[in-house]
DNA sequence: TTGACTTATATGTCTAGACATATAATCGTG
DNA sequence: CACGATTATATGTCTAGACATATAAGTCAA
């Protein structure tokens, strides 16, 4: 029987906090900017103690739902475009899914003192060591992706070690470290000299590129860059929406 | 002088268990499935109350790198795969949001029945009426993306009426028209004629390539080609792990 | 052996306080 | 008016308890 609000069933009080207010973010009714209530104004309407407040309003903070501000109050945060589900496996099991014979080939490996140029590919500011490989996958014998790779070894102090001539780097890491953020920059390019030969397609033919970052917390764990041949490979993400 | 271990600043006690365990996950020396120690221990190891490590270890479950099982205790998980929430914003948005002009110009707009390509495009098998559009959109006067829509008006018949010529059709439709699946296709083309001009660069340019359908239930709503010129563009996605 | 019941226990939620800290607002002074 | 010092206040962190709840593990009967 919903007569009332949403007392029916029974979740805990924080959490109906939580949900409360997220939903009035998401109809807009509390739009971008918008402050929202303070605690103790929260805790008189809820009848509850600040902590159980303060415990939902860490959560949305959390979750990016809202900011908090010492002394100025709690408001709404901007974003919020459309957004998409886009699955991007690790290419081994994207190919295997494919029911295609996965093919890898380690095409160099180093391990090094990180040079600026790798400082600033994987945005660290002290010079510690990395890994940087490169690598190519390919189904059916045939060229798929070019990967080139570089790993942050005081994120990933295991991958110094780690047997890559076997394994696909991002499988490996897909196994050992969980991450919390990443980043996808997609952009086109044409093939240069190195690309075509390669991924065996002609110089001036585009190509795909995939360049992906990924944190543990504020910690760099990898940034990695994908070429695909741009005609035959297409990046598909199907998604529900609202 | 960092002779201990790293209670050099001082970061708030909570965060500090948090680092520590986070360290521990990160570094294999607590590997998946392993149990963390309970609520209690970490109270008689930091000296703190239970109410300061229960936030710690509540904060690493909210992120998913630790499981909490009543009675049992909190093991690390296994680390997630890669599915990423990818944003794609209504492109007025998009640029609105950078801070940059939105320029839009109408280049053709046509309503016929739809011819066996549209069927084919659209992915229907009754001959409807349908609206194509070709439009433009700029930034700061740069062209920025051109787009190529098909409509499928049975599914939107206020579309036949909507005025196009101010008002981009992605923005309407997102306006006007619910949507419950989408599927986009990512790929990279080289610049022809065409294109090149319409985006103002050199053929055989890289370009960026998003074809997206959108659905209504199993019912086509839109299927939209965008191209954008492949080296100044890129599609960034940021999301975060799960 | 299997299933049902009981118990012990780790986490889940909550309270009514406390002091710390960053900072928006205000006040004073040059 | 400009700028530095002061104050008020909302959030940040923490405590020492409490009771709730799910469930692993043990117990006992069929």
């Amino acid at each position: 029987m919903s007569l009332a609000t949403d007392a029916a069933d029974k979740p805990t009080l924080y959490k109906r906090i939580r949900a409360d207010i997220e939903k009035r973010i998401l109809t807009g009714e509390w739009p971008p900017g918008h402050r929202i209530p303070f605690e103790h104004e929260l805790v008189a309407r809820y009848g509850c103690s600040r902590m159980t407040v303060n415990k939902a309003l860490s959560e949305l903070a959390q979750a990016d739902l809202i900011e908090r501000r010492r002394r100025a109050g709690s408001f709404v945060r901007r974003p919020q475009h459309l957004s998409a589900v886009l699955k991007i496996a690790d290419i081994r099991a994207e190919i295997t899914a494919l029911g295609r014979a996965y093919g890898y080939e380690l095409i160099g490996r180093k391990l090094r003192t990180a040079t600026a140029a790798d400082r600033d590919r994987l945005g660290v500011k002290k010079a510690g060591k990395v890994v940087a490989i490169a690598c190519r996958h390919s189904a059916d014998n045939v060229p798929f992706a070019v990967e080139d790779r570089l790993i942050d070894l005081s994120s990933v102090p295991d991958a110094a070690t780690a047997d890559f001539s076997r394994e696909p780097p991002g499988s490996w890491l897909l196994h050992h470290v969980p991450w919390t953020e990443a980043e996808h920059t997609i952009s086109a390019i044409v093939a240069d000299d190195r690309a075509a030969e390669a991924l065996d397609i002609a110089v001036g033919a585009p190509c795909l590129v995939i360049d992906r970052y990924t944190w543990r917390s504020a910690r760099t764990i990898t940034a990695v860059r994908l070429l695909y041949p741009g005609d035959s490979h297409r990046l598909v993400a199907r998604f529900k929406g609202g």
